[in-house]
RNA sequence: GGGCCAUUAGCGCAGGCAGGUAGCGCAGCAGGCUUUUAACCUGAAGGUCGUGGGUUCGAUUCCCACAUGGCCCGCCA
């Protein structure tokens, strides 16, 4: 028990990347561009942001780099690329392909992806710095690697034998000998049609390879299987790209990447991982990044697959749900678990935020050491601004959800009021403009009608409950239905009478005072229980027949709507 | 062919590497707040921890199989 030591799973890479005794880190991630670019993306920037601010507090200098692979190729485009575009584009660097939406206005369809992406970085409270790998290969530092590599092709080929053939059987064994009798390990965007890659039509895909590299003039010669040209080219021309097994090694030598974390792909025995420390090592003199492998987040129960069309971009998150919570989510979980992103839970998200929170600030006891070292550990690093020194007030998520439906009887500013009371109980420095109020208000509302979406596209009933379970969801109806007369009794009728007759006698009312009034009406004037005299009232008010506390309730209503509603039915 | 993850209460998930009375949130149940809840508080209940073996005094935890569900692994990225 004494010697139970806690470490979160970052603290292990943290100690691993500490023990290379470094003064400055560099951590990087990296992504192609090939279409809207879905959250799951964020594990590794989110995590990599984690291992900046550690560093950072300890007096490091880091560097953080999103690379964002432009100059691949187009191999397929997803669903809602126009079919006539994709034919056009297939198997040209995405650099150089125009932005497929009219009217967009942006430089290219690498970009128009990608600055989606990037626009989310400051709400997810990420900072670092984007390399456009297009961008970076027109560089004589670039395409010094690119030198190298062509003159350690061997090598290179042998690294790539010893790791990939064990991981192949038969038939792909012998098609990769095959294939790497010829290989060079670079490619050449074509003079004559621009494409860099020719997908077959059997599905294969086949690069625009350089065949034969001339040292002593620092040329290649390619040819290019899509269009038969065959020409000569200045590896210094920026028409050059590393195929993607050498590409990565490059750039961690280049920029010097301490730690590069990597989905399961190539993090995969024999993956694109394992040769590039060794090509790293062997060719390129560096030691190479740590790793860092990771599991997908999953939307529910699927995975998120452009291709598919499942995607859920962090710019939808950001009209959804806090960033915090999704920062939080990262960073709880063991990276080579699957997170299951589940919009419905976010009631859940919030509740264990606030716990992780109060454990913080010392406002809740934590049950055992770990637990509070864990959330002591996590909390800081899933702030979007600096740690606060006292705890920071959250208006409820549960009063949010409530305050979001009630909209239509309900003005904007009453609701703020009711906010800032709510809140100014608590400290008088956690009050929110106005502005930052209405989008939070707004972010819950766009929230429950995406739940409301997806509780539309099951079929379970089951689930659907599960779901109303955890989330009230109501509607406030715009009119009453005039038959409701016929459910109430005489009794509640005149209750209601002489609680209209007592709105209109009184210009202020507190809520004590309507709350009291209504149990004096059911009780001393009627002599009927007061839970009637509530029914009637909710009935007409919202539709059912229970609801908020009353008397608060009814403060905030609007006198004049208020008198209106009882009038169309009394 | 190789590998990864998951399987724990109605729902969503922790715990597991360091084996020894099974946890959290929500829902549900029973009460309380002279006074309703879409507030709150209190209490109780709810699980043979996917299956089968093994190691051990003892396994939900470690090891080995298996099942179910999901994913990754040539070139390309």
């Amino acid at each position: 028990m004494i010697n139970k030591v806690f470490t979160h799973w970052l603290e292990e890479t943290v100690e691993e990347i500490s023990k290379r005794k470094l003064t400055e880190f560099t951590f990087s991630t990296g992504k192609t561009p090939s279409g809207h670019v879905h959250i799951g993306i964020l594990r590794e920037i989110i995590i990599c942001d984690a291992l900046r601010i550690i560093f950072e507090k300890k007096g490091s200098k880091v560097s953080s780099y999103l690379f964002i692979d432009d100059f691949d190729a187009a191999k397929r485009f997803p669903d809602y690329i126009d079919t006539d575009y994709q034919e056009n584009y297939l198997g040209k660097p995405f650099a150089l392909i125009p932005c497929p939406f009219e009217d967009c206005g942006c430089e290219s369809y690498a970009r128009h992806f990608g600055n989606e992406l990037i626009s989310t970085f400051e709400y997810f409270g990420i900072k670092n710095e984007i390399i456009w790998t297009y961008d970076l290969y027109q560089k004589r530092e670039m395409q010094e690697k690119i030198r190298v590599a062509l003159e350690n092709t061997d090598k290179i080929k042998e690294i790539l034998k010893k790791y990939i053939l064990p991981t192949l059987d038969g038939e792909r064994k012998r098609l990769f000998i095959e294939m790497q009798k010829s290989s060079i390990p670079a490619m050449v965007i074509c003079d004559q049609c621009n494409k860099i890659q020719y997908k077959a039509t059997d599905g294969t895909i086949q690069p625009n390879r350089v065949i034969k590299y001339l040292k002593k003039e620092r040329e290649v010669i390619y040819k290019c299987p899509g269009c038969g040209y065959k020409g000569k080219k200045s590896i210094y021309s920026g028409k050059l790209k590393l195929n993607w097994r050498v590409d990565w090694p490059a750039k961690w030598t280049l920029f010097n990447t301490t730690c590069e974390p990597a989905g399961k792909d190539h993090s995969v025995k024999g993956g694109a991982y394992d040769t590039g420390i060794e090509i790293c090592q062997e060719v390129y003199g560096y030691e190479g990044p740590i790793t860092l492998p990771y599991e997908w987040v999953r939307l529910a129960n699927q995975d998120m697959k452009t291709s598919k069309g499942i995607v859920f971009t962090p710019k939808k998150y950001m009209d959804l749900a806090d960033p915090e919570l999704y920062r939080m989510l990262i960073l709880r979980t063991n990276p080579m678990k699957h997170i299951s992103l589940r919009m419905e839970e976010i009631p859940q998200y919030y509740d264990y935020y606030e716990k992780m929170e109060n454990l913080f600030y010392g406002i809740e006891k934590a049950e055992s050491k770990e637990e509070f070292d864990f959330f002591n550990y996590l909390y800081p690093l899933t702030k979007i601004n600096n740690v606060p020194i006292h705890k920071p007030c959250k208006i409820p998520l549960k009063l949010l959800i409530f305050f979001s439906q009630v909209q239509n009887i309900l003005s904007l500013n009453k609701l703020y009021e009711k906010a800032i009371s709510s809140m100014r109980t608590l400290n008088d420095e956690c009050l929110i403009s106005f502005e930052e109020f209405k989008a939070i208000l707004k972010r819950t509302e766009n929230w429950l009608n995406e739940i409301k979406l997806y509780m539309d596209s099951l079929n379970d009933q089951k689930a659907i409950r599960n779901i109303l379970n955890k989330i009230e969801i109501f509607t406030i109806p715009e009119t009453i239905d005039k038959k409701l007369k016929n459910n109430l009794s005489n009794d509640q009728i005149n209750g209601l009478k002489k609680f209209r007759d007592y709105l209109a006698d009184n210009d202020y009312l507190d809520a004590d005072s309507i709350q009291n009034k209504i149990f004096t009406i059911a009780k001393k004037d009627l002599e009927i229980p007061p839970k009637k005299m509530f029914e009637a009232l909710y009935l007409i008010l919202l539709g059912s027949k229970s609801g908020p506390r009353l008397g608060p309730f009814i403060q905030m209503l609007e006198k004049s709507w208020l008198t209106e509603r009882l009038n169309q039915l009394l």
